[in-house]
DNA sequence: CCTTTTTACTTAATCGTTTTCGTGATCTCA
DNA sequence: TGAGATCACGAAAACGATTAAGTAAAAAGG
């Protein structure tokens, strides 16, 4: 590999001025510069992370801690999404992302010391179990973290916002004639209750009154269980003309369950899903809301 | 940060001392040693990834290419259950994956150059154009590559067995009784060609005999050309009992196409995507043939 | 013309490890 | 007991970069 001291000993110059004229340091002439630079150029050099992480402190490297409690990891279609946002918009600040693991090899080791071990510059907790432990430890830990979806006390959260998604889902389908919602949401989180706001302040300034038990909690990702409590729903007599589910996915469950019902879509009922993952534009009907939460696109975001 | 230095201190011995005591060196003393390592221990004790990088010339870091022609990125189901497999390898061998981009904020860099910076072990090239300049250059570099699903020269490649995968596939409708079977396959690669091997194979052992005009390229993961292409196939006035998708996502377009064409699925008539993503299972009705491609699990792969 | 300032470098230390080589001390064995 | 082997550890260089401090030469100022 070709360091800076090869293209010291091509110039005739010491490493020092090498590094300040690739640097940009203002006390290097002009002529020098030049031709320290065109060197540097014609042996194809790239300059190595890992001694200037050692002397400056600074890898320019992000962890992304990204635990997905279902098997299936970063196939979950959303976060999935976010990654992939999270990344180009490293890339063009001149980062790169590395995933935290627990455990290197043979050594457990706990998030924040896999961090400190990799030089991390911050921490992206795009999902995991925030109530875990070493999770926590990171949180309050010293180095920069950000998260996704969830708010730590005085950290840099970016997050989606429920309130207004749900808000705009809600006169969406009211304008398409729906009166008779239902509401299956996810588990007791910061987006649940967003969402759940967003819901009952719409339907009220929209005049539209939802009875208790057509506000029910299922659990994200899980189409059984939002199925189950759509075969519920279904039973019910006056019948909503639509329900909404946590997410795409489980959206799925309850169209299986309409489906198994002998009912059709969308002519006898609707389903909503929230998330809009590119896969839910295409599954028949559309499944609107599409717009309502794109990745990082409109983030609320308090600092730390 | 607490360093060697500051274990050597304490245990009143020489950085050394303390370096191959940590590493399991075996001309230390068997006391000195369980010092050291209650000491490292009390101290919370962590390498520093970049000053033992810089100096074995190992990082423990792997390279992931994942670019995705289609905007979405790593939502792309089938490689994002790849990738966290990969991950989950690597971990288990004390390896991170980081992933490379071109450009490191301002600069533009190839991904070899990439590569280099940061120093990898390895590139594993999940998904990528392999016809990209940059790629190639990439793979005819030193570093060590593996590759998913296409196999370059004489380069690690873990591929799926997609005549196996393919002949089971049509094993598995023929027994349900399907003879009239349409294949729909994606652009030439090598993953279509093993696929069009084990489907020809298998209809040819089994005495199936497949007219032409029901073998049809369309495009992976595009539902509308594949949808394009199915509602072709409906018109024709002998009409295949079963289709074939090149992949899950594209057989939603098909699935679509067949319920515009007022037919049921599965009673009028079946629909199979390649591929088992998770979510396949979930869709109504289960799509068969989720066994035969499961990311690592029987990886056929040629050695450098 | 001599002093002060500025310019354009260089020297050398440093980041935290690893690793080769050296060196006393202890042990082995005839 | 004394020579050689073994053991346990230390000294120091090196990896490739950054950066504070120093310095010679050129420019500026009076």
């Amino acid at each position: 590999m070709v360091s800076l001291k090869d293209i010291a000993q091509r110039c005739g110059v010491s490493t020092a001025t090498v590094s300040k004229a690739l640097n940009g340091q203002p006390d290097i002439g002009e002529e020098t510069r030049s031709r320290i630079l065109r060197i540097a150029d014609e042996l194809g050099y790239m300059a190595n992370a890992s001694a200037r992480a050692l002397k400056t402190k600074r890898s320019y490297n992000i962890g992304v801690l990204f635990v997905d409690p279902m098997h299936g990891g970063l196939a979950h279609e959303f976060f999935s999404t976010v990654l992939d946002s999270i990344r180009s918009e490293a890339e063009r600040h001149g980062y790169d992302l590395t995933f935290i693991n627990r455990g290197l090899g043979q050594r457990e080791t706990s998030y924040l010391q896999h961090c400190r071990y990799r030089g991390v510059d911050g921490v992206v907790i795009a999902s995991a179990d925030f109530t875990d432990p070493m999770v926590t430890e990171l949180v309050q830990s010293d180095l920069p973290v950000a998260t996704i979806d969830h708010v730590f006390n005085d950290r840099i959260a970016v997050l989606s916002d429920n309130l207004m998604g749900m808000d705009a889902l809600v006169r969406f389908v009211a304008a398409k004639g729906h009166r008779k919602i239902a509401l299956i949401h996810g588990e007791s989180t910061s987006v649940t209750v967003g969402r759940l706001t967003g819901f009952h302040r719409a339907c009220e300034e929209l005049g539209i009154q939802i009875p208790d038990k057509w506000i029910r909690q299922g659990v994200f990702h899980d189409p059984k269980s939002c199925g189950a409590i759509t075969r519920e729903l279904l039973a019910d007599p006056e019948r909503p003309t639509c329900i909404f589910f946590p997410d795409d996915y489980s959206c799925i469950g309850g169209l299986n369950a309409i489906h198994d019902a002998g009912l059709r879509v969308p002519e006898d009922i609707s389903a909503v899903g929230y998330d809009g993952i590119p896969l839910s534009r295409i599954v028949s009907p559309v499944l609107p809301g599409s717009s309502s939460r794109s990745s990082i696109r409109a983030p609320r975001s308090s600092t730390a």
